[in-house]
RNA sequence: GCCGGGAUGGCGGAAUUGGUAUACGCAUACGACUCAAAAUCGUACGUCGAAAGGCUUGAGGGUUCGAGUCCCUCUCCCGGCACCA
């Protein structure tokens, strides 16, 4: 027998593989179905680490066991090659960036070879090749199409070291990913893609998804999508004397329903509102109408001048006429032609359609056009044209009704008055909301400061703003002292209470989350809670906690009915001692203090007092305060036999002496009166609600209640649930609004090494894809990299790129200079595997049919909220062109842990714990490395496991134990010999455990069963040929090289790669004899041996024989009997 | 703080989903072979106990004939998000 030279077999077979192009994979094979097992492509750092080897070679396991089992798979390879390392190395290393990363993935070629990975090397792509980023530019450009990518002057993550923008996703507790420099925000004119479009989706998609809830769960996170309502809170500004004269429109009159509503809205502000009869609504004339408009009033610089559908119309032609301006236009629904979308209306003819646009414009100091893109009349181009016509952008609105027809249109009113509209998800506390809080960057802040007389404290808050808006992410995170400036001057009102609130700048507030404001409800909300401590702002309940007694005599009953009361509790303190007043009932299970309902017009104070003089006689208790607000208290009754569901407010009374009437009899027969010293009272009181109480009692701190819980102080809403109230409120006094944490992905990156954005920017036709014939833009080769630091790409200093002739005008223009982010690169990949030549598209469509989607996909956990929603994302934007069949690319995720240093820590130069695969594979061979790597633990985890170097040692002392046994190895193939019999068994359940565990990704048990084969073989010393082979069979996914040379080495031709997978006989599974346990009251006291298939009582019979000593003199109660596993003997 | 996952020998980890807890491997000890060492092979290896027999799956309680597994309470660790209204 040779010796096991792992150098030698492992670069035997890795040339013999290669050069049979057994691993090129055909797109189809008759019989057999194809499987796609994706990994995620590495990006060619120069050198790799145990982890490439995780990730690469575990997965090749799969991909060999799954061809053995008759799949036609494709494991593809290919590199991530574009980005930001390559660059610095270039600029540190003076290289050119393309000839680094090239090197670099020669090198890797080499070592992701040498894991005798099965990879299909004749499909390997690389992002950095003019060849794929043609098509990334392509599909960019079509995403541009489907009006999916906008530009935009963004706040940013700015990496003053990096020299470059990053993504949210990009920045790991304020700092750079990639260098972990500080990161700062930075207003920069930026390529975004709206992935936030696709939130929805991208969530609701994950349901049909077979990937670990782990994931899913972060990437629901990560997108953070919350229901809630938008809630619109007038301002008052003072001073401010403001008409609004509104003119309906066609077939429309004064006394509609939504026009009394606008009045009511702005009458409550204090405006005056003037809503002129139009004549003949039904067939109208210009003369008659305008006629009527002018005489019903006077227009000057403090009127608001609104005109609905042809209202609007109207409206112009009396700002015509007028030859002094007015403070504002608004049309809603407005246009100035008649090109409608459904049908000529009657009052055509009667209408001069021509406007003097820049006298209208001139006599109206601010113009505001509403248009809804749903409407069912008005078309966007009438609005285009209504725009055009006062050189005003169009500003888009919801209608509750097609045209803003409905009762109540708050969108409209909104823009008739100024209006702070803020969302939130807890509708039901909108009473409780006492002040609203606006971010720094607020846009009504922002104007507010810029007319400088709104606020009369204009430089404190412009101080603040500033401040604010200088801070960094990290100094945001690190100080969370809460801040803010009052805005003098202005109040907002509730919408529910009618009250003037008060209004603050604060930074808790962020800009970018729903409207930017919020109402702040510091009852019930902890930050808002915080702020009005910090301030001294008023705190108002409205939800009431609800305190269910659920254990002892008064524990809620499910049978027996409700009964609703307002009732106060009286916690009474003796004139002299520290001891309270209670109450100790004498034939139920009752321990409080006086309690009982509100009469009839009766003050609850007052109420207090007279239940604790009726209960216990004292006479003279004076109430000193309240204690905390209202409780919902549930309990059973015990005398009045029923569940009562009381809303309890608590007061803390005096008595100031002892004298003392005599209590009724009916009172005394019951219960008796006991003093309680405050550390007695626990351990008395049976309440439920005895902790609060005891608590409000030491003058505890009370926080926000942020639980669930029943309205009170609501006038109209009192006693509904929380769920139910922020339904019925937010129809009410808002409308139903769902956010996102999810913000559009920027894609733009300032530097070099990346694929140039296909774009040109002419100064007559403005932005101009790049046609498809000119793809790809080449990345032109430069020797200057560096990034000026300001933001400025490197290619904008190459002028021979930069300067292009415009595709549409032919005129001079000149080429976008930023670069795209890899994570686009990555978005589409695996669709290029599955064509990864083509020249006229980026994947034919049959060609992706083969193998999309993804069967499984394995990778890292630290891609969840980056790679694998971005490319989720870009596979339904595809979709939605039909540019790909399936909504989903990956059916399957599986998650790698991770390796750790030898030490537990995470593998690092600094740590010196740095373990090289490359020496490993050099010493104890690719096979030893791989199944080590298989073994550590369960694959499919977001886990950590530390290499063990003695670990290893371990599994190539196995490989050479597996080695050995060819010796035991006879001629004979007969397996029904006796001698081959004990092997046989153990090997079929092998068969069945290898399999299994191998599909469901715990190697590292399949691998325990290999063992215990080889050990039962070791045992026997010899086996059958067939047993051999079949022994083989199953180690070659794990341990190629070995199992390859050893099948040779006993006489087959043939690759054990390709041969067919075992199978096993069930019938041999099961032993013919089995242990089966004895137990006694559930405790092991011995086992029997007794054939697999013996009935239920021979089991029995033969257990009570093996433990009758221990049964003597006992009474066998029971006998539980599971078959083949144990007998239990229960006892009396 | 919120959301997810977890805690089993000296270590990595098993446990047919409620049925012999500690499979398999590593480490360790002893023995065989050897002049010796390495390699290899064999034996032992949760814990207390001489043994019989107890006790053990982060802690405490519960359900069950029977709990690592199910339920409740708590502690700690890891991961994600984090002033997201």
């Amino acid at each position: 027998m040779k010796a096991y030279d792992h150098k030698k077999i492992e670069k035997k077979w890795q040339e013999a593989w290669a050069k049979a192009k057994i691993y090129e994979t055909k797109d189809s094979v008759p019989g057999r179905d194809n499987f796609y097992l994706l990994v995620e492509f590495p990006y060619p750092s120069g050198n790799l680490h145990v982890g490439h080897w995780y990730s690469f070679a575990i997965p090749d396991i799969l991909a060999r066991k799954f061809r053995m089992e008759g799949k036609n798979v494709l494991y593809p390879i290919g590199f991530d090659a574009f980005g930001l390392p390559a660059e610095n190395a270039a600029i540190k290393n003076k290289v050119n960036p393309r000839e680094w990363t090239e090197s670099n993935i020669d090198y890797m070629r080499g070592q992701l070879r040498s894991m005798g990975a099965s990879f299909d090397w004749s499909r390997e792509i690389l992002t950095c090749d003019p060849a794929y980023y043609k098509w990334t530019q392509w599909l960019f450009l079509q995403l541009h199409k489907s009006n999916l990518v906008y530009r935009k002057e963004t706040k940013v993550n700015w990496c003053p070291n990096d020299k470059t923008v990053l993504a949210n996703e990009q920045v790991i507790d304020g700092k750079c990913e990639r260098c972990g420099h500080e990161v700062v925000q930075k207003e920069m004119l930026q390529w975004n893609i709206k992935i936030t479009e696709y939130a929805d989706r991208l969530i609701d998609d994950l349901e049909k998804l077979d990937w670990p809830e782990p994931i899913k769960e972060s990437q629901r996170n990560w997108i953070g999508r919350s229901e809630g309502a938008e809630i619109d809170f007038p301002l008052d500004i003072g001073g401010e004397k403001m008409k609004v004269v509104y003119l309906h429109g066609f077939e429309s009159r004064p006394d509609r329903p939504r026009n009394l509503w606008y009045k009511a809205g702005l009458e409550q502000l204090g405006y005056e509102v003037v809503i002129p009869t139009l004549p003949n609504p039904d067939f109208p004339s210009e003369e008659e109408q305008v006629a009527a408009a002018l005489n019903a009033t006077t227009y000057d610089e403090n009127t608001v001048l609104v005109g609905h559908s042809l209202g609007a119309v109207v409206a112009m032609k009396v700002l015509e006429k007028l030859d002094k301006p007015i403070a504002r236009l608004v049309t809603v629904g407005g246009f100035c032609n008649r090109n409608f979308k459904d049908r000529p209306r009657n009052f055509d003819a009667k209408f001069n359609w021509t406007f003097d646009g820049e006298k209208i414009r001139r006599n109206a100091k601010s113009i505001t056009i509403l248009h809804d893109p749903r409407d069912t009349g008005i078309s966007d181009d009438q609005a285009k044209a209504l725009s055009e016509l006062l050189n005003t952008p169009i500003t888009l609105g919801v209608s509750n009704k097609p045209h803003f027809t409905g009762d109540t249109e708050p969108d409209v009113l909104m823009w008739l008055r100024p209006t702070i509209r803020v969302f939130t998800t807890r509708a039901d506390t909108l009473f409780g909301a006492t002040y609203l809080v606006l971010a720094p960057e607020h846009l009504w802040v922002t104007l507010a400061l810029q007319h400088k007389t709104v606020l009369k404290n204009n430089g404190e808050v412009a101080a603040y703003v500033e401040q604010a808006k200088k801070k960094t992410e990290l100094e945001r995170q690190e100080n969370r002292e809460k801040t803010g400036v009052k805005l003098e001057g202005v109040e907002a009102i509730n919408p529910a209470t009618g009250e003037r609130i008060p209004l603050f700048v604060a930074d808790y507030v962020l800009a970018g989350y729903g409207t930017g404001a919020i109402m702040a409800v510091p009852a019930h909300d902890e930050r808002d809670h915080e702020f009005a401590k910090k301030f001294n702002l008023p705190i108002k309940q409205v939800v009431a906690r609800v305190l269910r007694a659920v254990s002892g005599g008064d524990a809620v009953r499910s049978d027996v009915g409700w009964k609703e009361r307002d009732a106060v509790m009286a916690v009474v303190k003796h004139w002299a001692n520290d001891e309270c007043l209670c109450i100790q009932w004498k034939e139920h299970e009752m321990h409080t203090f006086p309690s009982g309902g509100i009469e009839q017009g009766e003050n609850a104070a007052d109420a207090a007092a007279r239940e604790a003089r009726e209960e216990t006689g004292y006479k003279n208790i004076e109430i000193t305060k309240q204690l905390g607000g209202f409780d919902y208290i549930e309990f059973y009754h015990q005398i009045k036999k029923t569940n009562v569901r009381a809303r309890f407010r608590y007061f803390l009374g005096r008595l100031r002496d002892d004298e003392r009437s005599a209590v009724s009899a009916g009172e005394s027969a019951m219960h008796e009166v006991v003093w309680k010293r405050p550390d007695e009272l626990r351990a008395f009181l049976m309440l439920k609600e005895k902790d609060r109480i005891l608590d409000l009692l030491a003058g505890k701190e009370e926080g926000a209640y942020t639980g669930q819980g029943i309205v009170v102080n609501s006038v109209g809403f009192d006693g509904l649930t929380v769920e139910e109230a922020k339904k019925k409120m937010t129809e009410t006094f808002g409308r139903r609004k769902t956010t996102y944490k999810l913000r559009d992905w920027i894609v733009s990156r300032q530097r070099y090494w990346g694929v140039p954005i296909p774009v040109i920017h002419c100064a007559k036709c403005g932005i101009v894809p790049v046609p498809d014939d000119q793809l790809p833009v080449l990345l032109p080769e430069t020797d200057d990299y560096l990034p000026d630091g300001k933001g400025k790409s490197p290619l904008a200093k190459v002028a021979s790129f930069v300067q292009v002739k415009c595709p549409q005008c032919g005129g001079q223009a000149e080429r976008e200079t930023d670069t795209l982010d890899t994570f686009v690169d990555s978005s589409w990949y695996f669709l290029r595997y599955t064509d990864p030549l083509d020249e006229k598209e980026f994947a034919a469509n049959e060609k992706q049919a083969n193998w999309m989607p993804v069967d499984l996909y394995s990778g890292g956990a630290e891609h969840t909220t980056m790679h694998l929603l971005y490319s989720r994302f870009w596979h339904k934007a595809l979709f939605d062109k039909q540019l790909v069949a399936d909504s989903e690319p990956y059916l399957r995720r599986m998650n790698r842990g991770i390796i750790l240093g030898p030490d537990g820590q995470k593998m690092s130069k600094s740590h010196g714990n740095v373990v090289d695969p490359d020496e490993i594979v050099e010493r104890l061979g690719a096979d030893t490395v791989r199944m080590y790597l298989a073994f550590i633990g369960p694959y499919n985890e977001v886990a950590s496991y530390p290499w063990n170097p003695d670990g290893v040692v371990g599994i190539r002392r196995f490989l050479e134990r597996v080695w050995r046994a060819q010796e035991f190895v006879t001629e004979s193939s007969k397996i029904d010999d006796k001698k081959y019999t004990a092997v046989e068994r153990v090997l079929h359940r092998a068969i069945k455990k290898v399999g299994d565990d191998t599909d469901q990704l715990k190697f590292n048990t399949a691998i325990s069963q290999l063992m215990i084969l080889l050990n039962a073989i070791e045992k026997e010393k010899q086996l059958g040929a067939e047993q051999w082979n079949t022994f083989l069979k199953l180690l070659a996914p794990f341990a190629p090289h070995v199992a390859e040379e050893l099948w040779h080495e006993s006489g087959h031709d043939s690759s054990t790669h390709a041969e067919p997978w075992p199978v096993f006989d069930p019938k041999l599974l099961l032993d013919e004899e089995v242990a089966i346990v004895v137990q006694v009251d559930g405790k092991t006291r011995d086992e029997i041996k007794i054939a697999a298939d013996a009935s239920k009582e021979e089991v029995e019979k033969a257990a009570r024989e093996k433990v009758a000593s221990r049964l003597e003199g006992k009474q066998i109660v029971r006998t539980v009997v599971v078959p083949n596993r144990l007998v239990n003997f229960v006892t009396s």
